[in-house]
DNA sequence: CAGCGTACTGCACCAAAGGACAATAGCCGG
DNA sequence: CCGGCTATTGTCCTTTGGTGCAGTACGCTG
């Protein structure tokens, strides 16, 4: 199983289902995987590999929903798609703003459910693409002492060397030691690309309570949404 | 009609419906105002006044699907709640992508409705205070000139006043002249406030093809989603 | 035309940042 | 116990950044 190929995995308790579906998939040419119940699968979770998830609504022990809810608590990343026979407007409507990519209603038209399988893969591929990037950052951001994490915080605050030796009561060469072990440790020349490092990174938010960072992608659905306004020319 | 005061819009084409939902909403404390159909609401478009519509999904003329791509087309900013007797899922997942606060059947508990209200009420007031914060911040940047722009560009990038004095072809110390200026209308004392300025209100993606800025709020749902990983002290 | 804002520039001076070279001290794993 | 990493600091020098003061030039507006 190639792990660049997407994984069409299919949670269903109906095994004739599960046949067919596993048939049309593979025609499709798509990797297939198939669980007859939410539990089986959350015993096999699927490594890291990019795909995505079709699952039933009504199967015996955990439902659907409680699969989705059970992945989203462990940040399980892959796009879930709801095929059901029995779905109502509620679940749907409930199922769509939890993240669900789509839900879908058996029947399924080949093409509806293949279009879907492809955005959800799209999604798939844009998120995970998205993680890589935020770890390759923080990444960076690990190579940091805490002390020089400490003056990072100070320095992206904008305050002079001077100022971050007063805070930390040290004297103003160390200051100044610290940021260039930063500079060279982050890959960056300036103050500018430093700041704007650390705020895609969304790392030190040091205040007290909980931390809060960038999310990775935003948890909705690409509405059309128009660009913002920007600048005119004056 | 006091504008603080949220009003929540009906567009449904059954009058009686109008009228009764119309006590409900009143006896419930909110301003109300109906419209019997999405072609009458696009006539008299509310202004910047805080609130939410309700609208139903089969009406004679435009539908309410209709009234959400053209309040999207113009920018509208406020919540949608659809409420309808004739649903089916594949509209409301539909509806629910596009944004949609909630998607609700006829006849609706009124617990129900309210509680889709409140929801909508309060995004419409987080969207506000964003847009309100982001014009702020447009508005300083406004009061750059053109040739201060195009300076402020090169600063955020890193570089140096000799560096973007090569560029521009002028003086260094016309630069740090331009650099001054922006510091005083930008209110910002260091490069590293001007960077995150500039970051957040997204301006200058001088790029070639169309410029995009950061969204608003996202245009989906706040699903639970866990704080990313920030750094664990060393 | 006078006044105003904008762009541009020179000189001088001071403050801040950064690099080079060097050194002391504590902690930790092998 | 030694080597390596980290934190700390010093001195000296160079490069940058920021500001005050001053002056020229251009275009727009009343």
């Amino acid at each position: 199983m190639n792990p660049a190929q997407p994984t069409v995995f299919v949670v269903d308790d109906d095994t004739s289902f599960l046949t067919a579906i596993a048939r049309l998939l593979k025609a499709g040419g798509y990797a297939f995987q198939g669980f007859a119940s939410a539990t089986e699968f959350l015993a096999h979770p699927p490594g890291d590999q990019p795909g995505c998830i079709i699952v039933d609504l009504h199967m015996p022990g955990p439902s659907g929903l409680d699969l989705q809810d059970a992945l989203a608590a462990v940040d399980h990343p892959l796009p879930l798609i709801f095929l059901t026979g029995h779905g109502d407007i509620p679940t749907s409507v409930h199922a769509i703003k939890q993240g669900a990519e789509d839900f879908l209603t058996k029947p399924v038209k080949g093409k509806i459910l293949f279009a879907a399988i492809e955005r959800a893969l799209a999604r798939d591929a844009r998120q995970r693409a998205q993680r890589t990037r935020r770890r390759e950052l923080l990444d960076r951001f690990d190579a940091l002492t805490s002390r020089e994490r400490e003056v990072l915080g100070h320095v992206v605050r904008g305050q002079l060397n001077k100022q971050i030796a007063g805070n930390l009561d040290v004297s103003e060469r160390t200051i100044k030691a610290h940021r260039a072990s930063i500079m060279a440790k982050l890959q960056v020349q300036s103050v500018a690309e430093l700041v704007r490092l650390t705020e895609k990174a969304g790392v030190l938010e040091q205040g007290a309570g909980g931390r809060q960072a960038l999310q990775g992608e935003a948890p909705g659905h690409a509405v059309p949404g128009r660009a913002q306004d920007a600048l005119p020319p004056r």
